[in-house]
DNA sequence: TAGAAGATAGGA
DNA sequence: CCTATCTTCTAG
């Protein structure tokens, strides 16, 4: 069996957002006692380059790890409640990266549980973006960390995945949320994929 | 300084 | 369909 290094994924990821988003399904994240393969992700672009990216508009405070290039992990909390995970990818100042969506718990299956105790079924563990964050214990804190230089680290897969689907991001506004920037990837007909949902907006609803 | 919107999840 | 919950950004 070939093993990955931290120098592979450090290789994977310095390329562009769409390149990396598709190979990073099926490798493993590890944070701290729980591992996760991933299952479904999408590539944002960077600065000027992608009106769906929280770096299109430039470094703020918020997203200043964006900019930190290839195996940073950026963390940001979303809609006040869930801690989300992006793997930056390219040069440092890009500002792309991969949000991971989803996964399949392979490790620590008893403290991803317990963070999740309303999940009723072992594939919900990290179906979806916040429940990931849940799953992993991802804190704010973990924002601006490095891939293998803390308690996260990377593992890519041993064999190729099968199939793999691509359509719409979830949850993006405007166009760049359509059918022309179909930048979800995940593994076709994985139970773990999490069901898509149009962005909604709700002040000035039903437009 | 205020107000709206947001890469969501869970419940009715 | 509605709401929880709060940071970030933008306009004035």
């Amino acid at each position: 069996m070939t093993e990955t290094t931290p120098g592979d994924a450090m290789r994977l990821l310095s390329g562009t957002a769409l390149e990396v988003a598709p190979r990073l399904l099926g490798a493993v994240l590890r944070v701290g006692g729980v591992s996760l393969r991933l299952t479904e992700v999408e590539a944002y672009l960077g600065e000027g380059a992608d009106p769906g990216s929280h770096a299109h508009r430039g470094p703020t405070a918020r997203n200043a790890s964006m900019f930190g290039g290839a195996g940073t992990v950026y963390v940001y909390l979303s809609y006040g409640i869930h801690r989300c995970v992006n793997l930056v990818c390219g040069p440092a100042g890009e500002g792309s990266g991969v949000l991971l969506r989803a996964g399949a718990v392979v490790g620590g299956l008893e403290t991803a549980r317990s963070r999740r105790p309303t999940s009723r079924d072992d594939r919900d563990l990290a179906r979806g973006p916040g429940r990931l964050g849940s799953a992993l214990g991802i804190d704010l804190a973990d924002d601006g960390s490095h891939l293998g230089a803390g308690r996260i680290a990377l593992t890519l897969p041993e064999t190729p995945v099968g199939a793999v689907s691509a359509g719409p991001r979830v949850g993006v506004a405007g166009e760049a949320g359509g059918a022309d920037f179909p930048w979800r990837f995940w593994i076709t007909d994985d139970p773990t994929v999490s069901s898509y949902r149009p962005a909604v907006r709700r002040a000035g609803r039903s437009g």
